[in-house]
DNA sequence: CGGTGTCGTGACATCGGTGTCATAACGCCG
DNA sequence: CGGCGTTATGACACCGATGTCACGACACCG
């Protein structure tokens, strides 16, 4: 590789001036840059991001560790997959502030976390980004080595800075809709008792109810996910049919997520019941290539992966760039879309026309 | 932050020495370590890769060039999702070679490709891995810096090492299944034509077909997916109503992905098919959070995405360690496994019971 | 007991940039 | 015409590691 100095010899000047040229830090007569513009081109001349961060005790770097890209090895197709959106933004938001993203990976295994964290260091990144692979609290706090870090898709107890999603307000956002249309019967199929996003999904089912008006129904909420993968949906059926069975009939159908949604739409056909004509159903992320490709196409409420992302990396950069603002808040929620299709009948309609459901597709 | 300096003076050594204990490149007294082990915990030292990287021409980083993370911005479902098992294959194996991941996301435009490499080459990343988002030619030779590189789910004509799926033997392997149980109407939805892998999987469909003695019958291979994201199964309806009008009808469809599949699922539906009874379905990807989860699950050949990213990095780092293999090919085929599952008839099962299906689902 | 080899250690240069300071040429002001 | 500010450039040290070489202390050999 060429170093400044082979650039300097051939330009005839001094490495310093190639160093200025390079960085426009300090005036350079026209001719002079373009000699040493043209040396650097002739030698193929790359700057050495090492040498300069050494001098200048910046790296240009952002880590990011993550179990999101490596769902765990064993449930492969649990986790992930969507997570990977999130990647996408941080990104986005690297690139424009001329950041370069190192990523670590955990594997699955959390406790390779603080191996991965001192990796990073030794590239001596200015900024950290954890992120999570569903909504949790976690605990990092020392082991961040005071580097400035964000935490994304969690949050820890240590007043780190953090972006999660709002999934209160997501739930009330989906389920105001479903009242807007006429649905009054709401049965709510959740995840499992342990994950934070199970009670903010229900405050935000509670909340959009309460403000319509409508009494809470305990029986049509009902824990439908195992947190085990393998046995993710085995008791599935049973929370089905146990609020099929109320009465009133719930109208429409709330599932924890999109591949619950997918299960609940076999199931109700099995009993004889057209989704979205017979009863309605929506779910939770707006995994696209469900929800757009499922038949009806599924209503569904956005995890705001990209967004997510986003955010922590300019919540990131601010505080590098120790510009965070006056009132920013500590952990940032960030809302999704609803994304309204088929699934789910509007009660207030008068006539549905069948040929344009199906058209629509 | 601590420098070596720092340890040095606290453990009453020299520089050296404390370098000599990290590297443990050359003998140093028992005590002597202690001493300087005492002091990098005390001052929490974390030495930097940017000194020795100066140092040593070495830097221990691995470039990834993708447009897999990053779907287009546009459509922002088309691609992508699948495509992080790859980036977890590269991960693994890069690991436990001791490399850093570099990732730079081309963010749906190629003409950045430039610009991102010439950033990873400065920060003279040991080698280049570029992933492409779907199985295609590209050419990026002159822009690698002499770097070593391997192309995955791509390739070029200049010789660089890559790393492909192998479409024809998955669609072989999958035609030869359905056969042997039976299958001789097969019908083949397929890809548009600008592809490479459309290509590629009809010659492992006609391959199955000449093995078995099964004439090939153009009238059961039609092209049903259009390369704009927009208007992607506009054709399904016709195509899909082409085959089913064939005399003989044919027993399964073959669809190009598990997109197309979960379509087609609906479209039988409508036409009052029971698929995996009165018609069997495969699809191609083994997309699982598809695959698994809709009824009847989906039978499908798995586009083996983690398995590209090691082979691609395992390629990569005997490049770089200059122990390739003597007959190692230029161009790797990627083979995945065939997900079997219950979404085809076995037309050789004398009887099927229904209730076993149900359950397994 | 002198020669040779191994162990244990440090001084010093070096990797490729950039910060600091010095210097020279030039134009402008009073 | 002397002083001063600006422009343009170079000499030199330094960032934090490691490679090279040298040196002293022993142990072992003949």
């Amino acid at each position: 590789m060429a170093t400044i100095y082979d650039v300097a010899k051939k330009a005839g000047v001094s490495p310093k001036t190639v160093s200025r040229v390079l960085n426009g830090d300090a005036p350079v007569n026209e001719k002079t840059r373009e000699a040493v513009h043209a040396a650097m081109a002739e030698l193929n001349y790359i700057p050495s991001s090492a040498a300069r961060s050494m001098r200048s005790q910046k790296s240009g770097l952002i880590g990011m560790i993550t179990g999101a890209i490596s769902a765990s090895p064993s449930a492969a197709e649990a986790i992930g997959l969507p997570e990977i959106f999130l990647v996408q933004g941080v990104q986005r938001v690297l690139a424009e502030n001329g950041m370069t993203l190192l990523i670590s990976d955990t594997g699955g295994h959390r406790d390779r976390v603080p191996t991965l964290i001192k990796t990073l260091l030794e590239h001596r990144v200015e900024g950290l980004i954890y992120v999570a692979e569903w909504h949790q609290e976690v605990d990092f706090a020392g082991l961040l080595g005071g580097r400035h870090a964000v935490l994304v898709n969690c949050f820890d107890s240590h007043g780190t800075p953090s972006v999660v999603p709002d999934d209160e307000g997501g739930q009330h956002a989906l389920v105001s809709a479903l009242v807007a249309r006429g649905h009054r019967r709401i049965a709510f199929l959740t995840l499992p008792e342990s994950l934070v996003a199970r009670g903010l999904r229900l405050a935000g089912y509670r909340r959009a109810l309460g403000e319509a008006g409508i009494a809470y129904d305990d029986d049509l909420v009902v824990t439908a996910a195992i947190s085990d993968p393998a046995h993710e949906f085995d008791y599935l059926w049973d929370a089905l049919d146990r609020v099929l069975n109320l009465d009133p009939k719930p109208t429409v159908i709330c599932c924890a997520n999109d591949k619950m949604a997918m299960r609940v739409y076999a199931l109700l056909r099995d009993r004889g019941l057209k989704v979205g004509e017979d009863i309605s159903v929506a779910g939770y992320d707006d995994y696209r290539i469900i929800t757009e490709h499922i038949d009806p196409a599924l209503t569904s409420a956005e995890l705001p992966y990209a967004a997510m992302g986003m955010r922590g990396a300019e919540k990131l950069m601010r505080l590098i760039g120790g510009t965070t603002r006056p009132n920013e808040p500590l952990k940032e929620l960030v809302s999704g879309p609803l994304a309204w299709r088929h699934s789910v009948k509007d009660l207030k309609e008068t006539v549905t026309s069948f040929k344009t459901r199906r058209r629509d597709l």
